[in-house]
DNA sequence: AGGTGGAATGGTAGCGCTACCATTCCGTAG
DNA sequence: CTACGGAATGGTAGCGCTACCATTCCACCT
């Protein structure tokens, strides 16, 4: 199975010192002076440009301009260029396309986890739009830090990648600067407002908050806490549409609110709910941040024996496909993750096309699903 | 707040003919014939090496140097150098330094799914390792699809990645002719097995499965049902540790396998259950391909009051964190997934600092967290 | 004094591609 | 018949960096 020469391959990369002395035997000497033939092939031989543009006989420009903007080619060369790539095997070096262009095609994607399925189905949207595009994807993980975002914006700006996409609209001062000089179309994704950098996709979590929580007031819900993990921007824009329900209804405590900075996770959203028994054991209802919370909360009063719907309503975020299942079913704000993720790569294409998009500001709104879990 | 000089910027790229008529008019005529002077800077006015160099009064060869192997360098030069660097705010580009030392600072990552939480996870592992080297990551998602695996690497290889890091051991053997040829450190993650491309790590999906299994069977389950979504090579090999603790304590029915092609999700494995259920009536255990059908088969024995674990146990795969706090809790073999993505890294990088790991088979183990779900 | 070897630094020549012209060749208008 | 303009193609000169030598300088030996 193994290849020898795939074996020696390595064997080269392993150890520089050793190619370098390989590569000096082999050198010509010529009375006394040493004399380097054309440098070999760092490339490790794979065909350029020049290589397809001899086999074709036509310029290396020519080439170039083919495989970039077949219109501007003759159909005959064109024919010929393409016949002369498949049989060489040619794949053009991105490296040195972006040197020469100043325009490397790549799309940089700025998220705040890699784990959160939300936004796990966000970067799918993004793949799977740019799947079938010259374009590769750059993606970086900000851990839900405004620094580690200027830190990855300014290792992403060099690149001068063919487009941005962040995850939020509250960038820092410089991360929004980094921004705005990048010279290339920029998506912020997940939420709206009024002023995004470039252009924008996604919904608004205070209306998403005060949905889930008026629905709660509605099937007769009185005494309903919110739990949330992770604060972050969206989060605390939940946290705001919530209080704004409860207030309007007049019965905002904040006694009610129960959050934590920590990660959030389904064991998380057990113990802050024991936590907001606790403070206020008359609870008649719970807006979970996000399904990881509602899940937790729904397993503790499966395990405490406390009746969902009739004694506690849930209504959870995001909608996660485990929601439908649960039992009881969980009512929760369904937001469009993937399409989000399409919706700004389209974007972003449009512009870097040339035609940006008429409507910068794009919101694609969410659903309240209810369920089982708040059917009282 | 906008920086009506990022808009105008921003409105150059809107539209190349816009900047070509500009630049034509900025040019210089003279006698007649056009004279261009030196390329307008493309890069954008980033300071490049040759700045650096200028400032601190050194060769542009010494700042590479400085950078890279500040070792190399005298400590009074490298602390001009530094002063320059940051005077200027250059940073080096990758473009030109990939395509000048024919390698770039790229790590290929491929994975089959990018919302499934297991290979988050492991790409969770590697970008945390990879966040303080200079190393960007390529992401590629393979739809668990060979074809796409292949055409994936087609596209990587001619980046020359400084590694290769990619899940499973059962590329095609085109795939695996690519990353022979790579010319690169190759790691293949998520298994173990005999024959690795380079490095391994991982752990047997069939020893989990076959762990899993006879746990069910030592608290006296009998009729113990398999259950699987998406069955790739791991889920098969889950799928073959299960068939073969059965078939060695006599148990094994092949009545009790029901699987699918579709893709895993909490929803599916409740809809398996039942179907499993129709066909035989009389389960009183079942091993889940993973923990989101093991939480779908838990969610139906609530639905349908099939008592947990008394009339059924339940065994999930992969411990997501939900299991634990799961009513009843769910026992599940834990895998090493974060630990997985590091350990490629490191395995990696060593590689490529020219020392290779004396281990190239890393195998992680696994570890079968009993709980409540089959407390019988 | 001359030789030797190593460390530090620099010059040159590309890496593979594309921007920016220049050139050629046609069809059409004058 | 010539001038003109546009379409198709090619040549040249880099993009910003690093590999590969060459050079310098010094300590240390013989």
């Amino acid at each position: 199975m193994r290849d020898p020469r795939a074996e020696a391959e390595r064997a080269g990369w392993r150890n520089d010192k050793g190619a370098d002395l390989l590569s000096a035997a082999a050198r010509r000497t010529c009375g006394g002076k040493v004399v380097t033939g054309p440098r070999s092939r760092r490339g490790g031989g794979r065909p350029t440009i020049a290589d397809v543009a001899r086999k074709a006989g036509v310029g290396a420009i020519t080439v170039s301009r083919a495989l970039r903007e077949p219109g501007r080619v003759s159909q005959d060369l064109r024919r010929q260029i393409q016949d002369a790539v498949d049989e060489l095997g040619y794949v053009p070096d991105p490296n040195a396309r972006a040197l020469a262009s100043a325009r490397a095609e790549v799309f940089g994607v700025l998220v705040p986890s890699l784990t959160n399925s939300v936004f796990a189905e966000v970067v799918r949207g993004i793949y799977d739009s740019l799947s079938d595009s010259p374009f590769r994807i750059q993606l970086g993980n900000t851990h839900y830090s405004g620094l580690e975002e200027e830190r990855l914006l300014q290792v992403f700006a060099p690149q001068r990648p063919a487009a941005l996409i962040v995850a939020g609209i509250d960038q820092t001062p410089l991360s929004r600067k980094l921004l705005e000089t990048a010279g290339c179309p920029v998506v912020q994704v997940m939420e709206t407002g009024p002023d995004p950098v470039d252009m924008l996709v996604g919904f608004s979590h205070f209306d998403g908050g005060r949905t889930a929580t008026e629905h709660l007031i509605e099937v007769g819900c009185r005494r309903i806490g919110f739990i949330g993990a992770r604060m972050d921007p969206r989060s605390q824009r939940r946290l705001a549409g919530y209080r704004a329900a409860m207030e309007a209804a007049g019965l905002f405590d904040p006694r009610l609110v129960t959050t934590t900075p920590l990660l959030s996770s389904v064991t998380l959203g057990r113990e802050l709910f024991r936590d907001a028994l606790a403070k206020m054991p008359s609870l008649d209802g719970v807006f979970c941040n996000n399904d990881d919370i509602a899940l937790g909360v729904l397993f503790e009063c499966h395990r405490a024996a406390i009746a969902v719907p009739k004694t506690i309503g849930i209504a959870g975020f995001n909608d996660l496909d485990m929601m439908q299942t649960a039992f009881p079913s969980v009512t929760s704000v369904r937001t469009h993750r993937y399409e989000i993720g399409r919706r700004a790569v389209a974007m972003a294409l449009a512009a870097i096309a040339g035609n940006r998009p008429e409507q910068r500001i794009v919101d694609l709104g969410f659903e309240l699903m209810r369920r089982e879990s708040t059917a009282r």
